[in-house]
Order: structure tokens, then C-alpha cells, then sequence
DNA sequence: TATTGTTATACTCTATAACTATA
DNA sequence: TATAGTTATAGAGTATAACAATA
């Protein structure tokens, strides 16, 4: 409730000292995005050292853990739009860290492949990454983390 | 592991049939942003009707349970730069749904109001949106849910 | 001197249309 | 006819700098 005399509603006059965000609370979409932008803020923090993104991160990492995806299979699985995975592919080829080859098969397709480089950098941003993820989540026990990423993967699977 | 032969990782070519995202899939900050993503898919669907989008339900719901808050407020309280709201908040004064008024002691400040029509909107909008969060994370019980909402307020509280 | 609200503007992210080469 | 990858571009979202009015 307003901390202030309310004459009329018409014409109210209030001053808010604690802001109410009860309803909000009660939301789930709500928790969730408030959430995954406070650990993103660690992230992007720790990993800017690697000159990665949330996004490039993700990228170098599904390649790291399948070679030979194609542009379409990253695409589905990051829920990117095609046109905008070509500058995040270009960009990681420059650095020298990922390689396109044709598909064996379809001519049309790219396969995706880490170089060394690459496989190194993945290597020790999957250690950071690992352990920002702790110092973010840093209130809840190995048991919470557990749960809450269950909970979250039967919304989305 | 790829399906195809490695032949030496140099040259190597391989094909991906089944994307595995084993990983990503252990991190907080990834499930939390696939979820969140997912439920806002439907709440943009849903909210639609209203010509809602999330951010204008969230300073309309804000504004609704705060009747005189600030502008700095709802920037503090929903992560909004000051320039960014000053369009939100002039959409929703335009539709008649919100006024400014002056603050009684500030003259700096303007207090936030919803009209009548935007205290109405405000309270179907939220129907839809109780009703909307339960659809779009049908696959969790009600104690799960619960669950789900007081682990993710551990993270960014 | 600091803060509220604002304008202007730049940068990033996301989305759509259309083209090419292959299937 | 459909699909993979690409180009160009438009739109939405987010960011910084600077200003006027007020504290």
C-alpha cells in the first residue's frame, strides 16, 4: 500500500519509499530472467578476459563438443537465425580458434571444427565458466543448483 | 563422440547427428535462459491483445502496486536506463492507461499513476499472465513451481 | 555539487527478404 | 521445389554523453 494520504483516487497524491514487486515475484518468467541476467553480469565480467561473448562462448563450446556441426544445427540449438551466425563463425575463424570444412556429404553445408587453438581456449573457458557459475549461484547448495536446473530443463525440454 | 570416422584430427571429417549440449546443459545461467525464453514466447503471444510487450506489463504492473513511484524508481527496480523509460512511459500516457503527476516535495520528480482504464487493464492483464505462466510451465507441479521461483530469488536477491 | 528527467545518438541484438549453389 | 549458407537491411533493445531544472 501507498505510504501517503490517497484524497482521491482521481486526484492521489502518494510517495513510494519500498517498491512493491510482489506480483512480479509470483512469476516464474519474471524469476527466471532476473536470474539468468544476474549470473550473465558474472559472466560477462570473467569471460571478457577470453574476448568471448555469452553467445560466442556457446558457440566455441557446441562446436568443441561436435565436430563437423553444421551452420543449421548450431542455429536450431542456440536458437540463432541463420544470418546471424555468420558474423559469430566469421569471427572466431579469424581469431584462428574454429575452421570450416565442406560437408562430406551435401554440398551445400558447412561442418564447423575447432582448431587447437580453439579446443585450448574452449578447454579453459569451460573452467571459468564452470566456476563463475558457483560464485554467482553462490546462496545455493550443490543439492539447490541441482534441483533448480532440473525444474528448469522441464520447462524448456 | 562424432558418428563418423576421425580420420586424424588435422583432416578429420565427421557428421553430427544428434547435437549434444551435455555442457551448456550443466549451467545455471544457460537453463535459466532457455526457460525464461520459453515463457516469454507465450507471453508475447498471449499479452498480445493487450499491446502489452513483457517490459510495458512489467511498468504497468509496477506503476499499478506502486501508485506515485518515480521514474528512478521503476529504473532501479526493472533494471532501466532513465533515457530507455522515458518512451515506455510516454507509450502508456498516450493510451491513456498511466499520468505524471509532480512529486509533493521534489519538483525535480514526476510520480507515476495508472488512470482507471489503466488500473483495469492492469487487472486483466494479470489474469492472463497468472494463467499464461502456469501453461507455459504445465510440466511442473504446483510445489515445484514454488520450489523453482524460491531458488531463482536465492540467485539475484 | 549532485540528482531527476530528458534529448540525441550510437551500439548491439534480433528479424526479414532475397540471392546462390546445391539437393 | 526445397534447403544451407550468405548478403543486405530493417527493427528492437540497450548504452553513453550532455543538457535544463531543481535539490
Amino acid at each position: 500500500m501507498p505510504s501517503a494520504k490517497t484524497l482521491s483516487p482521481a486526484v492521489a497524491i502518494d510517495i513510494v519509499d519500498a517498491v512493491n514487486t510482489d506480483f512480479l515475484r509470483t512469476l516464474v518468467g519474471y524469476n527466471a530472467r532476473r536470474a539468468s541476467l544476474s549470473i550473465i553480469e558474472v559472466f560477462t565480467e570473467r569471460m571478457a578476459v577470453y574476448g568471448l561473448k555469452v553467445v560466442d562462448f556457446s558457440l566455441l563450446n557446441l562446436v568443441a563438443h561436435n565436430a563437423g556441426i553444421t551452420s543449421r544445427q548450431v542455429c536450431a540449438s542456440l536458437n540463432i537465425l541463420p544470418p546471424n551466425l555468420v558474423s559469430l563463425v566469421g569471427v572466431l575463424e579469424k581469431r584462428s580458434l574454429l575452421v570450416r570444412r565442406p560437408h562430406p556429404y551435401d554440398g551445400r553445408a558447412m561442418g564447423l571444427y575447432l582448431t587447437e587453438e580453439g579446443q585450448a581456449l574452449n578447454a579453459q573457458a569451460e573452467q571459468t565458466v564452470s566456476a563463475l557459475e558457483i560464485d554467482a549461484t553462490d546462496r545455493l547448495t550443490a543439492q539447490e543448483r541441482k534441483t533448480l536446473i532440473r525444474l528448469l530443463q522441464k520447462i524448456y525440454d
